[in-house]
DNA sequence: CCAGTTACGCTACGGGTCGTAGCGTAAGGA
DNA sequence: TCCTTACGCTACGACCCGTAGCGTAACTGG
């Protein structure tokens, strides 16, 4: 799950410590709760995490890199639990993607991340690769349990039923993104159960369209 | 429209340069073109204004004040069209958010100032004015319209109906918004049929739940 | 044990932006 | 004409950035 050493480490010399690693991401997902993500400077992060300011940037290229690291570890807790049907597990999952959303780490730096990336085509494959795409993979779950169960057909062309799973993602990722952030207003159950019956209704007229 | 002056004039003294403002929120357009969210700056506005930085200071708080108002203008733009039916005009509009959000200038100040919303409630509410009731204008009108045309149930009670609405709304404007800016692929006229069959088929299910 | 190699902490630095203060001048109103 | 407010300009301390340089620490291969 972390794959995030490209250049492999040599196998001379002194190796870097891994504490410092996790000291500094948690460092930084401090300094965002305290001064989200337009205050947070590199020196702070490297005070609190016990660091020189020179060592963060042997590893990170600047801000934005560091924050999505810090930030891509909290996308791991999310997962599609087996409630048994479609519906209860799109609210589960609803539920706790909103729930993410609001811890003030998430709220902060998800959102300006994502602005930064739209001028950087590197942070934006790194916000995919880490974050994005662990999103996305519990729409395909899902909807390979929802057609072992019946509730989907499965689509014979590959084509369509991979536009029609990006269609799902940016819908329901969208949604609760858009409610939590833009709109500001909580997603309790009951929210999440209307927008899961409007989901799969339009879900079953989708398929045939 | 431009109703962005709280503070009203006092009847005495020099007037201000009605030709300064607009030569501001201009320049700043201009400055995120070139330059987006994060490089932007004061100074630089300032100078592509033709105008003294602290005259900007004199009226605007920041610099998320200041594009928050920069960008406002450009969703006057958007109208909902009357072509006949719901489908029609939900596509329409979709196309049409589409394209403002694939504006350079939307594109990399949207998620900013939302970002920095998160931890400051004025700029929200500016957010929130200026910006996003707009856009939640065109929702409510379209519903009128799909009513008076026969397409959609009249809600008996007012609090479903507008918690209806908010939904749609965020249903609408999340996944055109993460389509854009978070999946950074095109929103084209069958991405937005697609879509629109979705909700349309969604609403029809939501309203009796 | 001893070079060789890399990581680390620390200090210092030039460069840039911020937001404000102070001043003289410009443009209206009583 | 006085009064009031806006404007342009300069200058300033404060902060953060990102890097260079240096001595030290840690680990490896001979």
């Amino acid at each position: 799950m972390l794959s995030r050493s490209h250049p492999r480490p040599p196998r001379t010399g002194r190796p870097r410590s891994a504490a410092a690693d996790e000291a500094i991401l948690e460092a930084t997902r401090a300094s965002l709760v305290d001064l989200g993500w337009s205050k947070l400077t590199m020196g702070d992060v490297a005070t609190r995490a016990g660091v020189a300011k020179t060592t963060l940037y042997r590893r990170w290229a600047g801000k934005n890199e560091l924050v999505v690291d810090a930030v891509a570890v909290l996308f791991d807790e999310l997962e599609l639990p087996d409630l048994g049907s479609l519906s209860a597990d799109v609210q589960a999952v609803v539920l706790q993607f909103a729930a993410l959303l609001e811890r003030p780490e998430t709220r902060t730096a998800l959102m300006a991340v994502v602005a930064e990336s739209t001028r950087d085509e590197a942070l934006r494959t790194r916000i995919r690769d880490s974050i994005v795409d662990r999103q996305k993979r519990l729409v395909l779950q899902g909807r390979r349990r929802a057609q072992e169960r019946g509730e989907l057909p499965v689509e014979p062309d590959e084509g369509t039923a991979s536009t029609t799973a990006d269609l799902i993602f940016d819908v329901i990722a969208g949604a609760v993104v858009h409610r939590v952030l833009v709109s500001a207003e909580s997603v309790d159950a009951d929210w999440a159960r209307r927008f899961t019956v409007l989901l799969l209704a339009g879900l079953g007229a989708a398929a045939s369209a």
